[in-house]
DNA sequence: TCGATAATGATAACGCATTATCAAATAAAC
DNA sequence: GTTTATTTGATAATGCGTTATCATTATCGA
């Protein structure tokens, strides 16, 4: 992956405006738009490439295929929302968790997955059903 | 599954006595402690019949293949040994995780898990490596 | 513009957890 | 103990996300 294709360029723009991890279904949804054709193996090469180099993280949450970020260096949680199942970044955290482990065991760190309803959901009801 | 087998008593001992979540080649490992030879489809025919009569709670931690630990009804949390791979029941919980939602967002639930080291592993550093 | 070579798209193959199949073994009702 | 239906074990098959293959296309340095 050393050369800028119209693929890689777009796979790229998708990421970054999404503000959010992507699934690899929805990278390749999103990067079509500018590419349209585009197929799923270019989506999972340019991935590897990208986490390979550092500049995509994967977010691995429970029982969920793998999601991917810019890479931000700095701790943070995440937001899925049981409407639409997107995920989203959560800034804050509640600090040291060493005062939950049990005697002996010693905390190096922590993943924090809220659920509930994302703001969008919330103003967008779903219709009543038939 | 409505009949008592050597099998299916072995295998909900074997849960039972974990006291930890497990995964499903862990269970056939110490089930098979009490009938030698068991297969692997007994485990997973046994896992499903017990998840589905609610006996069984299925735990999924990012990145990982579903545990299973009898069915506590209480809120908890769980903590993956980074040295041995074990994940533990953790009983306490830093509790209402509201604040940490961007504005807009409304929590329901919240999962956390906690990654460090396992008293056992504290108490028997690996040997030095040769 | 040309040429070397890397990336793409279509598709087959893979890895791995889980489930289905089916003959043989066995639990439990009679 | 017999009978009958369920469970087991061995193994094939499945589902699905991901990776490999390879001919074709496209990038980019010369």
């Amino acid at each position: 992956m050393e050369r800028i294709t119209k693929q890689s360029t777009a796979i790229l723009n998708a990421i970054q405006a999404a503000q959010r991890p992507l699934l690899a279904p929805e990278i390749l949804e999103a990067a079509a738009l500018e590419v349209p054709g585009m197929g799923m193996a270019t989506v999972y090469r340019n991935i590897k490439s990208l986490v390979d180099n550092g500049m995509l993280t994967t977010v691995y949450l429970p029982g969920e295929n793998p999601r991917y970020e810019p890479s931000h260096h700095h701790h943070h949680h995440h937001f899925h929302c049981t409407r639409c199942d997107k995920v989203f970044d959560v800034h804050d955290c509640p600090g040291d968790m060493q005062q939950l482990a049990p005697k002996g065991f010693t905390v190096e760190s922590h993943e924090i997955t809220l659920y509930g309803v994302c703001e969008t959901c919330t103003l967008s009801p779903p219709p009543p059903s038939a």
